[in-house]
DNA sequence: GGTCTCCCCTACCAATTGGTAGAGCCCGTC
DNA sequence: GACGGGCTCTACCAATTGGTAGGGGAGACC
């Protein structure tokens, strides 16, 4: 692997983990073997690397979703993938979702860079909705807003390991499968558009 | 207000804001119209104060959800109360939910301490939420899990607003109130009991 | 062999960081 | 008026920060 490629990566894990803030450039390049200034030949400054681990992130992000189906005749599947994609990557780089966590912090820099490489699937996603809310097979009212509901509860679940920990469940594969179920069973129940049985709850 | 206690606000909202690295001492004394040694009089190190700010923000979190009926025949209520508290926030005093977003970081060294200042809430909640799913006035297998579902999309749609921006909407009161709907909607949907039409989604 | 480009290095820097040492001021108590 | 504690200050520090300037080696191309 390219040294280009090798400082991207580390930085990914590195800012993905402990930050942004939290990563100095020395011990970036201390774990990469090199000095300091071998990254910055590559990168001129840390926030062009930071941008560039952003640009990464996001698409190997969105390359992972590529293997979800977009067919707007089942909305299901795709958040079943979604959940899937994003789960494994919790388990084989949570720094990557550390680092989405990261970009898209309120008042972050590089949110709309992160938001630009993604809107294809963002697009794709609420196209999908709204056609399944039009059809009467999903229940919401506003695409849009019912995603951003999707997407906070899928990410919180698949990255909030210290909440869980306050739940008294120990973050493990085993759990996590739990939890993968879990979350499936309860987005389901969300988006199906059966009556809802107001008697109950009310 | 005690000098003390202006230094605990101040801090809170910027390390709410900017994060805990994100905040000197120097910049949060000049906003206080202070020296850096006067902070340091009172909190000896940064990471004392940080610990005595995430004490206050976990205190605040938790009288305000004081408010919220703990009723555990009707979980509902809780939920919406739960809803109303934390968008409360998400508009009064947003850095609020910022600091508990960072002292909830994966690898946090206050998380242990977050976690145990709100740990009768936490009992509470769970215990409504496994008598409901008893008596199957809920859906659901798992009530911590359950829990974890209901905070991690509360708290997501509550304060990623860059996400909500990707979404294509912006945050202001309007959207808020709306986004607010939804959300319970959406969380009504998932908790009710009735019986899943399968075959419409699946 | 000369030269050019790519790559990584040493040396250095100004600014900022969290933190220490200690002086001085204000105010209530004796 | 002396004293003492509570509070904020000036002065200072070592370490770390991101970043600049520029040297040198290794290989490709002529």
């Amino acid at each position: 692997m390219s040294t280009r490629q090798r400082i991207l990566d580390t930085a990914l894990d590195s800012f993905g983990t402990d930050g942004v803030d939290g990563t100095s450039l020395d011990a970036l390049a201390r774990t990469l073997g090199l000095r300091k200034q071998s990254i910055l030949y590559y990168y001129p400054s840390k926030a062009v690397l930071f941008e560039a681990v952003v640009d990464e992130a996001a698409t190997r992000f969105a390359e992972a979703l590529d293997e979800v189906v977009i067919d707007a005749t089942d909305v299901w599947d795709q958040v079943e993938g979604t959940v899937r994609v994003v789960f494994r990557m919790a388990t084989q780089r949570p720094a990557l979702l550390g680092l989405l966590r990261e970009a898209s912090r309120p008042g972050s820099s590089v949110a709309v860079q992160l938001t630009g490489r993604l809107a294809g699937h963002i697009d794709a996603a609420r196209h999908s909705l709204e056609i399944a809310l039009k059809d009467g097979r999903v229940a919401g009212d506003d695409a849009r807003l019912l995603l951003f509901s999707l997407y906070s509860t899928i990410m919180g679940v698949a990255t909030e390991v210290e909440v869980l920990r306050a739940m008294g469940i120990e973050p493990s594969l085993r759990t996590l499968t739990q939890r993968r179920a879990e979350l499936l069973r309860f987005l389901r129940a969300a988006l199906d558009p059966a009556p809802a049985s107001s008697v109950t709850l009310a």
